[in-house]
This record gives structure tokens, sequence and C-alpha cells, in this order.
DNA sequence: CCAAAAGTGTTGGTTCTACACCCATGG
DNA sequence: CCATGGGTGTAGAACCAACACTTTTGG
């Protein structure tokens, strides 16, 4: 991708930068500029002295000119799987953005994660840790709200939601567990959608913290 | 630790080794050969072509002589902290072992977690997020029984888990939730401890995956 | 018998889900 | 006026925490 030259750097910062389109997830690849046709997830070994977060953020940049919504690690993937380049070891991030908002620069798509083209085995596998990240923290972190613009009416989130966990969810029980949670406010304007009712646009607020009293969960599947 | 020769190598494999002695959680640290009076957490430089899970597995057999009962990666850490070497980037493992069964080599002690002895800045990082892992992964891995041995009472599975999540749990609500959850299975021993009526012994064998259908939960407490 | 720890039944309150219903708008 | 999507009330089920209770051992 780029600083090709140095044979010596032994590990990279790999960036898996989510969105939602329509209602698939996307995932944002960048062209291989050596190798015609080919994409990667896109990567950067970082400059001496760089934070990983700093370089996830800076490859972000590079694709969008922005900065994510959101950005978290997935973690150090090394094992056999084989990198782009000749990398030991690559430290992949999860970032989100809101599809409405951005704009890609040149030699960037996105891809439904569904239809992803080849990838290297190490960036498959990251892909696959990132769509796990998300669904096992999507109740501890507001990564919906991440992926939606900055208002939104409730029946996107719902969908954001039903579309994270692959799920149709009750629209009344999902209205009341949201306002149990105190974490949207509601604003002032509406949107009409061609038929129905117009819908009011929320905010994300979040106001009070959760109760901890509650008892334990045995909630795991797997030995 | 070892492998101090090597300058040139930028990441290494850090392994954060928990137990539970009595009521309190414990940790592993290498008394530093070099410095006097120093200790850190154990660590080495992988092997050239070897698997991060396997270098950690590699520390672990060095302490204990055995394999942990649970390895899982927590991150990768590189920002500002310093390691006890030049180290750019180091990979954090966390491992449990159940106290009873554990035989440590020379040169390895437990101490508990509320009283550690200085570390570097990024290792002491680490075990913070070693202990914010195990929490928050509680309820979806079987944590608690990898720190048990292979048969113990409930009395013993429900005193690990109001260690592991600081808090009194209900001792009723508890058995039923673990029933509910097919996770156990009697044995057809018996333990008398002193006064008192003698305990079951139980097994972890989960039998039954759970349920799918649950609505959502909105957990978090930070925007 | 008494103290101590294991193990279980019951009950009242909370939370969840599904159904039903009303509201507002475009065609 | 009717189809469509937004938004809300209520009843039955499921869940949960606390209490009370029985059982079985050691002293």
């Amino acid at each position: 991708m780029r600083d090709r030259s140095s044979k010596s750097a032994s590990y990279s910062v790999d960036l898996v930068l989510m969105t939602a389109m329509g209602d698939k997830l996307a995932i944002l690849l960048a062209r291989n500029s050596s190798e015609r046709e080919r994409w990667s997830v896109p990567w950067r070994i970082p400059q001496s002295g760089e934070a990983l977060d700093a370089a996830a953020n800076r490859a972000a940049h590079d694709a969008l000119g922005e900065s994510p919504a959101w950005t978290e690690q997935i973690g150090a993937f090394g094992d056999g799987k084989r990198h782009p380049s000749e990398i030991d070891v690559s430290v992949a991030y999860l970032a989100l953005v809101p599809h409405e908002t951005a704009t890609l620069r040149a030699g960037y798509t996105w891809f439904q994660v569904a239809d992803l083209p080849a990838l290297s085995p190490r960036q498959r596998a990251m892909v696959e840790g990132a769509t796990q990240t998300i669904q096992s923290r999507l109740d501890q972190a507001p990564i919906a709200f991440r992926l939606l613009p900055a208002t939104f009416t409730l029946s996107e989130l719902q969908q954001m939601y039903e579309l994270l966990l692959g799920k149709r969810l009750h629209k009344a029980s999902f209205r009341r567990a949201l306002q149990a949670a105190w974490l949207v406010e509601p604003t002032d304007e509406w949107r009409s959608e061609g038929r129905g009712r117009p819908a009011q646009l929320f905010r994300y607020l979040p106001k009070k913290r959760r109760r901890a009293h509650r008892g334990v969960r045995f909630d795991f599947l797997y030995p």
C-alpha cells in the first residue's frame, strides 16, 4: 500500500472500516496499486513512534478525509495466514462511519460484506473478527448510533439494530427499552417519507447510567 | 526476559496469567533477572514463524509446566507506554488456571492484583485490560469454570462469580439460572467441609445451546 | 440439641412480548 | 377514504430477587 520499500518492518495496522448501505453492511477496500484487480483492507506501517490508534486514524483519513465516528481495536493477527505484504503481525482496528456523510477518495470502494472479493487469509480473518466484535459489543457500546447520521428516526434506528443483529425486533418493545435506557432525545424536526405519518427525528444523547444490580447471566454457548 | 540480545525485534507477546487465591484474584509475575527486585509480566519475543498463540502458550509452559485452562488475546498495546524492553508493540494474552493444580517454577510468584509491585506502564495497562476482559466476558465464556478445578461445589462456583463480579449473589437465584443454562452436571461425589451438610460436586459439561430469542439490550454507559 | 452450610419452594414485583389500537399523511 | 408507516396502551408470560423453609452434617 505504501512504505512497500521498508522490508524490515514486522507489524502493520489494518483498518476494517464499515458502514451500513441500505439494508446491508459494507466494508471499505482499497485497490491494490501493484497487482491489478486485487483489493485489500486499508493498512499501513506505523511511523516510528506513532501510536497504533493514530496509525489507524491516519488510514481512515486517507480514505475518507475525516475521522470515523467510532474506532476500536479488534486484536492482533499473526498466525500462519498471510498478509498482503510480508508482515509478521497485523493489528486490526474496527471503524464505523455513517454512510450518508461518507465521501470516498479515489481508489477506495464499498463492498457488501456478504459479497467480498478475494482477500488475503489474514485480512479475511480480520473481517470475520470485526463482525463478531460488532455483534458482541452491540449492547455495550453505541455501535448502531455511529452508523447513523446525527439525527435519525426511531424506525431507522430499529432497522439498524435489525441489520446488525440479523433478526426482526418488536417495535413497541424496542422503543420501551430505548426509553428506559435514556439514550436518545427528541428534536423538534420531523421527516415526511412519502406515505404515512411523518416521523420525529432523534439524536443520541445518553442521560442516565445503567442500574448495576442484576444477577448473573450464563449466555455462552461454547465449551 | 530472554532473547534480550536481539534488539531489532519490534513486538513481543506478554502473558497476563491469573488465578483465584482464596477470595482474591492473583496474577503471575516473573522476577526480572537483570534488575534485582523488579518484576514483570512474563513475556517473550516469538521465534520466527511462531504463531502468537503458540508464543503465549510457551510462556505459560515456562512458568507452570502445563497449558492454562483458558487463553484469550486481549489486544495489542503500543502507545507511548514503555515496555520492560525496547519493544514497539506488545500483544497481550489473558490466561487462567485453577489455583489448586498450579505449581510454579522458580522465579515466578503470585501477586494479588490489588497489591502489585511496580510494573512498566504498558504492562500495567495490560493488567487493567485483563480485568476488564474478564468482567465483560464473564457471561459469554466459561471464565469462572476455568478458575476452578474439574469438579467443584455450587457454593465454590458462586463464590467465584462473586469474586469476579465484585458483588454478592443470591443463592437460590444463582442456582436456578445455572440450572436453566444446562452448564453443569452432578457427579456422584460429595465433599464434607467441617461443619454443615456435605456438598455435591459438579463438573462443567454444557448441554444445551442458549435460546436466541431475546430483545435488544442497551446496557452501555459511555458515549 | 445446636450451629452451620447445603439445597428447595413460594411469592410479589419487574420486565418482556405480542396484540391491538389510535394518529397523521399521501394518493 | 383507504393504504401506509408512526406511535402507544394493555394483558399474559417469563423472569427475578428476597424470604422462608427443610435437610444433613460436626461438635
